[in-house]
DNA sequence: CTTCATGCAAATAATTTGCAGTAAG
DNA sequence: CTTACTGCAAATTATTTGCATGAAG
C-alpha cells in the first residue's frame, strides 16, 4: 500500500485530502481517465472539483509521481509511476493489464543513432478472458 | 508516391481535393496533427474547413487508411497506414523517425495469456543530431 | 441524375484561467 | 501566520453536428 502522504511531501506538495483523493483513485483502479476519477472521488468527496483534477493531473505528472498513458482514439489515462513496463490492452473490453520488460526486449531495443531514455510499449489484442469466449 | 485517389476509391470514398489534400499533407509529413494539416492543406485551398479534416480524419482512420499515433501531452498525429513499424521520438527537437520492428523484438513480445493483434511501441529519447549537440 | 461530401455556423465537450476564500504546515 | 490549494464561474480551445449547396461518379 502506497502512501501517498509521503509521496507528496517528498514532493514538497501539500499533501491535501483532493491529492490523497486522487491518488487513491488512480493507484486502485490502476489505469484510468479524467472524469473516471472524477467520479469515483466525488463519492467521498462531492465537491471535489474537475478543474482542482485537472491542475493536480498537471502537477503531479511534473513530479513525475504519475504517467500519462495516452490511448488510441480516447481520453488518456493515467497510472501511478512504477517500474517500466508494459500494457497488454484488451480490444474488446477494455481492460489494461501490466507485464514486465523483459530483459530480453530491452536488449533489442538498442537502436543506432538513437539514444533511448524510456520505451512506450502498448500491446494490443485479447485478453485470456474475451479471447476464449 | 502513393496514389491517393486510388488508395480512396480502393475503399469507396470519393476521391475529392480536400481528401487527397489531406493525405498528400499526412504523408509528406509522416507525422502530423490535425492542426498543422489545417495550416497546411490550407496554403493550396484556402476554403477547406477544419470540420472536413476532422469528418475525414476519423473515416480515413475507419478505412485502416490513416493510423492514430497518440502522444504525450500533446494532440494526436497522424500517419498513413504502412508495414508495422516503432516510432523513436526526440525529446528534444520533436521529430519522429520510423524504425523497423525487428523480428527479434517480436519474438520477444509473444506473451502468455495474451492474444496479440498490434504492437504499438514509442520510444522516447535523443536522435543523432540533438544528442550530439 | 443521384448520392455523397463540403463548408458554414451553431452546439457541445474538454481544458484552462483568475480570483476570493480556505486549509496545510 | 504564511503560503499554497481549492472551488467556482468565466474564458478558451477542441471537436461534433445539422443542413443547404456543390461536386463526383
Amino acid at each position: 500500500m502506497t502512501d501517498y502522504i509521503t509521496l507528496l511531501k517528498n514532493n514538497d506538495l501539500k499533501a491535501t485530502i483532493q491529492r490523497t483523493s486522487i491518488l487513491k483513485s488512480i493507484d486502485q483502479a490502476g489505469h484510468i481517465n479524467i472524469d473516471e476519477i472524477y467520479e469515483d472521488v466525488r463519492e467521498q468527496h462531492p465537491t471535489l472539483s474537475l478543474a482542482t483534477i485537472y491542475k493536480n493531473i498537471i502537477l503531479m505528472q511534473q513530479n513525475n509521481i504519475i504517467i500519462e498513458v495516452p490511448m488510441n482514439g480516447e481520453k488518456s489515462k493515467y497510472e501511478l509511476k512504477k517500474d517500466d513496463h508494459i500494457h497488454l490492452i484488451c480490444q474488446n473490453c477494455g481492460k489494461i493489464q501490466d507485464a514486465q520488460l523483459s530483459p530480453r526486449t530491452q536488449e533489442t531495443l538498442i537502436i543506432e543513432n538513437f539514444t533511448l531514455r524510456n520505451a512506450q510499449i502498448n500491446l494490443y489484442g485479447y485478453c485470456q478472458v474475451c479471447h476464449t469466449n
